[in-house]
DNA sequence: GTTATAGTTGAAGTCAACTTGAAGTCAACT
DNA sequence: AGTTGACTTCAAGTTGACTTCAACTATAAC
């Protein structure tokens, strides 16, 4: 009776475009939640779109899933972000969109004062060794992360 | 007697910025190479750290170490890259990151849209839904990879 | 009632770019 | 001659964000 009322883990992949494995894993890490039918089958309350939504967008900024994990975890508990909590979070993605594009900028322009000189001195070359940019830590992290990438022939 | 011309190991480390184990698997996938002393100890030419600058540099630009080695294939067997090979690719990195400070310009622009709308539609969205950012393929691959990276609380 | 399609689990695999560890060798200095 | 520090190899581990697999079970349609 209002079973229509919720949606299986086919229609939320669809909907979403996220594939039916990692709404399962978002599930484990406890990004999103789902009951169970009788039979012990998924189902999900609309809502959880709302959330896929935030969560594709957190992704599309550069939020990792932790970050994703912390930012919802500023709501009041388990709730689904609202207009002004969405508000919020957006300022800061703003700042860190800014901060992204300032970095890339810099960047160019440093390759820029670059074509034509042929340097390529590890000490004073700009494009490789822009100043602000630090060296990674620990193991599995890459130096300079994979940007958005654009498969492109070089 | 030349060789005070060649490189240890930590030299290369300390004035790349690489660190031996990175140096030892770059050689392994072929992106740099040594020759050997009788006792086995790995010995630089000093153009390997033309190489490495270009190697950091391309890998700031977001290229894969990948494409680093197809980039350095398209020079004549084995050269160290000069001037004019420099000059032809750091023209088609600045249209690399032209191309990611527009995505991200356009990503910032839709957030600015949404600010305080609210509507967080998986349809409709701008920024949980930017139409030219394709989903990922393959196993591993995150749906938009990590930025610049900047640890921030949200 | 049967089949086709969709869903379940847990464990293991994937990918990039390295790092870490163990167990041993070399080079330089005293 | 001995010790210290730099070096060697190969295998396995790390991280994040999932995907894939095998072996089942549910649900829906006919």
């Amino acid at each position: 009776m209002l079973a229509t009322d919720l949606l299986t883990v086919s229609q939320v992949a669809e909907r979403s475009g996220f594939a039916p494995s990692a709404l399962r894993f978002y599930e484990r890490v406890g990004l999103i939640e789902a009951v169970r039918t009788s039979g012990n089958q998924r189902r999900y309350e609309r809502s959880v779109l709302r959330r896929l939504a935030f969560i594709r967008a957190a992704r599309n900024v550069g939020l990792s899933l932790g970050e994703v994990s912390d930012a919802l975890a500023t709501l009041p508990h388990g709730r689904t972000p609202t207009k002004a909590d969405w508000t919020r979070l957006s300022r800061l993605w703003r700042r860190r969109l800014d901060d992204q594009i300032a970095a890339l900028t810099k960047l160019r322009d440093g390759l820029d004062s670059c074509i034509g000189c042929g340097c390529l001195s590890l000490r004073r070359c700009a494009i490789s060794n822009p100043a602000d940019v630090a060296a990674s830590a620990g193991p599995g992290a890459g130096f300079l992360p994979r940007l958005l990438r654009v498969p492109d022939e070089v």
